[in-house]
DNA sequence: CCACGTGTCTTGCCCGAAAT
DNA sequence: ATTTCGGGCAAGACACGTGG
């Protein structure tokens, strides 16, 4: 997995969310969350034993509040952040411009899908008009099957359901509860799936 | 001497699981 | 909710050998 923080600047991002003020480092998980628009949240594992490393190197400070610990910049780690300026600077235009890249293709995903139902409504409908022009054919044996009037029952549940898994699709998309390969994943089995309908509505 | 390639070591990002 | 632990992985740093 390619790392959205290269060397050494995670640290560097760390201490200028701490130079805005205290912070527990749940609170800066969370911060850094909203940063990337929920596509990206560091783990835990990431967090505190960065936190101890600026700690051990003087950088930062704790205090123990409420079973938490509150980190706090000391004056090193805001002379580190003056000296590294220049970086921060670069950093913060980078991570906006990836956080532009991440919502487009979360956008052109959620585009996709949307256009996937689409087809697949239009070819139900279709599907509907063929079997009210062409009644089916006489059986020879078992019951008759009698064709709704009007608009299928069956049709507008299809609808409520694909509509109702495009919303959440939507949602996890937006919370960024989907990484790149499950979204893949899920646009070629929806393919697969429609395609597989299209042959069976044929 | 210098440029280049290669191998090794170090550093740092990152995660999941487990504990508190 | 918060912290710790153990480990994978990639990039950078460095040393060293080789050929021109």
């Amino acid at each position: 997995m390619t790392a959205v923080f290269s060397h050494g600047r995670l640290r560097l991002y760390l201490l200028k969310l701490l130079d805005d003020g205290p912070k527990h480092g749940y609170e800066l998980i969370r911060l850094l969350e909203e940063r990337f628009l929920g596509l990206y949240a560091p783990s835990a594992g990431t967090i505190y034993p960065r936190l101890q490393r600026l700690e051990t190197e003087g950088l930062v400070t704790h205090t123990a509040a409420g079973g938490r610990k509150v980190y706090d910049i000391t004056d090193g780690g805001r002379a580190e952040l003056r000296q590294r300026a220049g970086e921060l600077a670069t950093l913060e235009s980078d991570i906006s411009a990836s956080v532009e890249d991440l919502a487009a293709l979360a956008g052109e995903i959620q585009t996709e899908v949307r256009g996937s139902v689409r087809d697949l409504k239009r070819e139900l409908r279709e599907a509907a008009r063929q079997t009210r022009r062409e009644p089916p054919p006489v059986r020879t044996a078992g019951p008759a099957v009698r064709p709704a009037a009007g608009e299928s029952p069956l049709l507008a549940e299809f609808d409520q359901r694909l509509a109702a898994f495009t919303v959440e699709v939507g949602a996890l998309v937006r919370a960024g509860r989907l990484t790149d390969v499950q979204l893949r994943t899920a646009i070629r089995v929806l393919d697969g799936a429609l395609d597989g309908l299209r042959r069976l509505l044929r």
